[in-house]
DNA sequence: ATGATATAGTAAAGCTTGTTTACCAAATTA
DNA sequence: TAATTTGGTAAACAAGCTTTACTATATCAT
């Protein structure tokens, strides 16, 4: 069993998981390429993962993490690079001392409006590719492999 | 039209993107511990690449590197790392001085062997999730997404 | 109240998965 | 034969994290 048969070498290519990873790319690009034309050229993706998990009332940086599935040092430092931007900022929590309460700056509410923007656009491309029902579809066959994978 | 509404907020979730690039880290996880289950515990994704653009006659660096997407500086690396764990041998080209020919160990062979039964084996998983229809939709539908942006 | 423990956050180092820049040697083209 | 291209290596750097270790404050148990 241990020649290899051309017909196996042929069976290598587009496994699921490429076809997902390869999506994921193209959908960061696009979202990047439409962020960037609506004047936010200075967020990466890396960033929008604060963004994207910080809501109105703003949240500590332990919970914004937890939340984002990353270390809080890892949000610390998103942080501190967003404030440096200017899309968040961040004061003293008044009922812990140890804690700093992040909240987004007007700048940092315009940002995330138009990643909002910015989805609701690449969605439409998608149904205009697919058709509407498709992309239901197709959301719900990845949310159904996603749930059973946990 | 600065004001961020909680309707707002809450349509964030869930945007495909992020069903994407959770799917591709599910099938990733997967992926690595059935290898694992089959005694390749010392290869990460990240050397799959090599594993998985490598044909059976074997090719130059540089063209490997191409195929993959990958600078040829990245799969220099990747080749020395698989070397020394003897999945691939590295002999000199007998065209070309300059280049080396780039090949599967018989331990390459069953370490690609086993990546293919792998993928079969999650592809089935997906087939009683979801159905084998709806998988070859999903397959169909991510094709297309992926050509469209290109 | 006090000591033990948990929690919020920071700091520094390291890892992975690469890229960029710079280079050498051999091959090809002019 | 000179100029350019190509195959490969080396070293430095970068993004996007994690791990380990620490400080300061808060909470819990006794």
């Amino acid at each position: 069993m241990n020649t290899l048969s051309k017909d196996l070498l042929k069976m290598r290519e587009n496994n699921i998981g490429k076809l997902f990873q390869h999506a994921a790319r193209s959908y960061s690009e696009r979202a990047l390429e439409l962020l960037k034309a609506k004047g936010f050229s200075d967020i990466t993706l890396f960033h929008t993962v604060l963004i994207s998990n910080l809501d109105a009332e703003g949240a500590q940086i332990t919970a914004i993490a937890e939340k984002a599935g990353i270390t809080k040092q890892a949000m610390g430092q998103l942080v501190t690079e967003l404030e440096k931007k200017g899309y968040v900022q961040k004061t003293k929590s008044a009922e812990d001392s140890r804690a700093y309460l992040i909240q987004f700056t007007e700048r940092g509410k315009d940002a995330l409006l138009a990643a909002y923007e910015v989805k609701v656009i690449i969605e439409n491309e998608y149904k205009e590719l697919l058709g509407v029902e498709s992309v239901d579809t197709l959301r719900a066959l990845l949310e159904t492999l996603i749930d059973a994978g946990e």
